[in-house]
This record gives structure tokens, C-alpha cells and sequence, in this order.
DNA sequence: CAATAAACTTAAGCATGCTTAAGTATATTA
DNA sequence: TAATATACTTAAGCATGCTTAAGTTTATTG
């Protein structure tokens, strides 16, 4: 039984719910605790007790030993959370000029802490987007998820095919700081030339400029076709 | 004896410098701990808790039953807190047009979690500005306060003279509301026309349009001489 | 100047969220 | 299917920052 009466939401319970949010996006089954804690760098201790706690208050259902599922409750927080991190890299970017490498930090502690008034103060600045500006969805108000065109990863795309930019991971800086560096931008055209069979690089042209990929640095492009 | 190992820097103990320096402002005196107490809202038994902990940080130097001093060290991070408090709020006022009354208390939490790298971008983008939007100074990134000139309370002005109002106390949402509905803004000419001996209410003339004032909204409101 | 009031501190305790160490369930494989 | 490895949970403990209750010091006043 619990030891203690669970009231809060607090920064590190949003953090959870967001990252089992992540998580359970290509898949139904139930998240394991081991998986969340090595996303959370915690020990899976701690995952345990905070199963525990969400499940008190309802945020997701945890059998033992079997995992954790998001409530529509926790589902709710979750995309808020997203929500409001998608809306200050929005933000910083469009009035600092930050780039792609320069927002997410700022935002993962941001979205912690901005009430309600000042984000919805920010979305209507911002003219209440659809898309960040890595191309991630942002969740309305009411919790709806904007549908992203069909995209297909760089890794996959065909050769000899002209593409756009439609969305890039960026949870690596380092990549995000090469990507600023070569001037690549979310809606660039980029035409996939060739793919190595040896470790699957990609050669590509980007404003009339041709660049070499690692498949990892690949795998961070997500394009649609140009004639679409 | 402590009880336990202090060492981080906390949104807590960042509360607890800014408010000491605050109350530090104008008297060479410690600042007893329930001073601390009254305006933070917590217990007195918390303060002299914390007061125990900073000292041991080197933030300000404690004795028992006397009260409490910043350290240079302690005095730096209270400026800093300050300074990002003041940044947020110009901030916010000039990219998303919030009022007097509206960044308070967005600025109250945002202060605690920023990085530098986004301070100092923010810094920028305003032009390096020596004064927030209620006339308070932004200390610089050095520490160091510009000087306010020398302003008196509306409620010591002189009568028949017409003043500019440089600074505005936004310690009341209420009464910042108030201000904002009126269309009174900073550095706006103020006439005061006359004070009631009963009860210290003063008449002033603002863009033509003539208000009373008690003495405590009054109070609010720091002037200087329109001829200077 | 002693009694008392006010101010302040200490002690014990609790909520949160983590850790390490030990224990239990599930999965694997011989 | 029993032994063992892996995954997961529980228990104990600690740091932070608060509370209430009890104890101590300083200030006040008759």
C-alpha cells in the first residue's frame, strides 16, 4: 500500500507522463518501468514508486510487473506538457532567433512553468500554430494531436527523388548544430543522389550544395515528396 | 549543529536571498528572521532552518536571535535573481504585450529557470535596457545597479507641480489593473492638483483627465520634476 | 529587577523524489 | 521442468523544505 497521500502535479510527474507519452506512440502494449527510467536516467526504483503515485491519482493504470498505460487523464497532461514545450521553442525562435540546437533545453524547463494565461498569450503571438519548428504536431487546447503529412525517414526514401524538409528529431544538439551550420532548414528541398550499400550514407544536394550523411544523421531527416 | 549536507543553489533559497536583499534595501541592520518569515509566507521555524543552511553556503552571515546579513557572495545571486525577474517582465511586455499587472507573476517563476546562454539572449534582443517597465534598474550582468534618479512619492510631491512618473511599485495586481485601465504608463505626466488634509487622498491630472487618489494607491507611485 | 510577553530557535515529523540493497516474479535455457 | 538469469518491486534511508509543538532568549513593563 501507498505510505503517503499523493496530491500533485509537480515538474517530475509531468516529465513521466510525457516521456510514457513517447513512449507509447508505436504501440499498444503496456511501457515497462525499466524503459522509462533508463529514458528518465533514474533507477528503475524510483519508476516503480512513481507508478505507484500516478496510478493513485489516476494518470495511468500499473499492473506489477506487467507495466504502465496512460489514462486519458495522464494522456491530457502529457500533451499539455508537449504542448507547452512545443509552443516555447516556437516562441524563442521566432522572436530570439535561436536555432535548432538552442530551444529544446530552454523549453524542457520552460514547460514546467508557464500558466495557462501566458501560453495561451504566446499560441495567439505565435498565431496559433500547427507545427514547431522541427515539424512536431502541436496539441491544441483541447488536446488534439494535428496530423502530420505522411513522411518517410531519409533512410528510406527513394534515390533520384527530389524531397522537403517536413520534420527533424532533434534530440541530439550536436546534429542540430550541424544541420544550422550547413543551413538546413525545416521546408528545405533536399534530392536524395545516391546511397552507399557499405553503411548506407546518403549523398544528398541541398540548395545546389551536395553533403554526405552518416545513416544516424540520416535517420534525423523526415521529408515528404516535392510534387505532392 | 547541521543536521544535513547543503549544497545546491534552489528556487528556495534563490526566494529567500532576493527577499533579504529587498529588505536589506534601506537599513544597515540584519534583517530578523521572521521578517523573512511574514513575507516569504512560511513558518519562522523554516527561515531560521534556512538561515542555518545559507550561512553554511557562505550566502550571508547568521547569529542566533540577531538576524541575518547577504554575503558578497549571497548579495551576487540575489542581483541575479533580480536581474532575470526584470528581464522576463520587459520581456514579456514587449513581445507579447502583456501590462503592468500581468508579468509579476509569470516573471516570479521564470526567474528561477533560465540559463544564461538565454538570459543574455534575451538581454540582447531589448538592447542591453538599464530599467524594466515599472522603472525598476535591471542589474547588469556584472552586478551592477543603475541608478534610478531621484525620485519622490506622489504621496510627498508638491502641490501645483507636475511631475513624470519613473517608477511605479507593482507589488498589488489590483491596483497595477487599475493603473493600466486608467491608461496610466510609465514615464506619463502627472499633475497634482491638490491633497485632502482628512485622509491624505491627492488630485491629479493625467492626459487631462483628473483622478483621485488614496493615499495608499498614492503610495504606489514614484515622480520627478517635469522641468529637469 | 523579576515576571511576563514577544521573538526566535530547536526538535520531531512529513511529503516529494531520489538512491542503494535486498527480495520477488518472470523469462530463459539446459 | 528445475536452475538460473533478468526484470522488476519493496524497504530503508537521505536531501530539501516545509509544518507544529516545545523550548530558549531577548525585550518590556510594573
Amino acid at each position: 500500500m501507498l505510505k503517503f497521500i499523493v496530491t500533485m502535479i509537480t515538474i517530475s510527474k509531468e516529465d513521466y507522463l510525457k516521456e510514457i507519452y513517447a513512449l507509447s506512440l508505436f504501440t499498444d502494449e503496456p511501457v515497462s518501468t525499466s524503459k522509462i527510467a533508463e529514458k528518465l536516467n533514474i533507477t528503475n526504483a524510483a519508476t516503480s514508486d512513481m507508478a505507484k503515485k500516478l496510478s493513485a491519482l489516476d494518470l495511468l493504470s500499473y499492473e506489477k510487473y506487467k507495466g504502465v498505460k496512460l489514462t486519458e487523464k495522464g494522456r491530457t497532461i502529457a500533451l499539455n506538457t508537449i504542448r507547452r514545450h512545443r509552443l516555447w521553442e516556437t516562441f524563442l525562435i521566432k522572436t530570439l532567433g535561436l536555432n535548432w540546437g538552442e530551444v529544446h533545453d530552454e523549453a524542457e524547463v520552460l514547460e514546467h512553468q508557464t500558466s495557462e494565461f501566458l501560453m495561451d498569450r504566446i499560441d495567439q503571438f505565435l498565431n496559433f500554430p500547427e507545427f514547431d519548428p522541427h515539424g512536431d504536431p502541436i496539441p491544441t487546447k483541447e488536446g488534439l494531436m494535428p496530423v502530420l503529412p505522411e513522411v518517410v525517414c531519409l533512410t528510406e526514401a527513394e534515390i533520384g527523388k527530389t524531397y522537403i524538409i517536413q520534420k527533424v528529431d532533434h534530440d541530439n544538439k550536436e546534429v542540430m548544430d550541424y544541420f544550422t551550420k550547413l543551413g538546413i532548414e525545416l521546408y528545405s528541398e533536399i534530392a536524395l543522389e545516391d546511397r552507399m550499400k557499405f553503411d548506407n550514407s546518403v549523398f544528398v544536394s541541398i540548395n545546389n550544395i551536395r553533403h554526405t550523411f552518416s545513416q544516424q544523421v540520416a535517420s534525423k531527416l523526415f521529408v515528404v515528396n516535392k510534387n505532392i
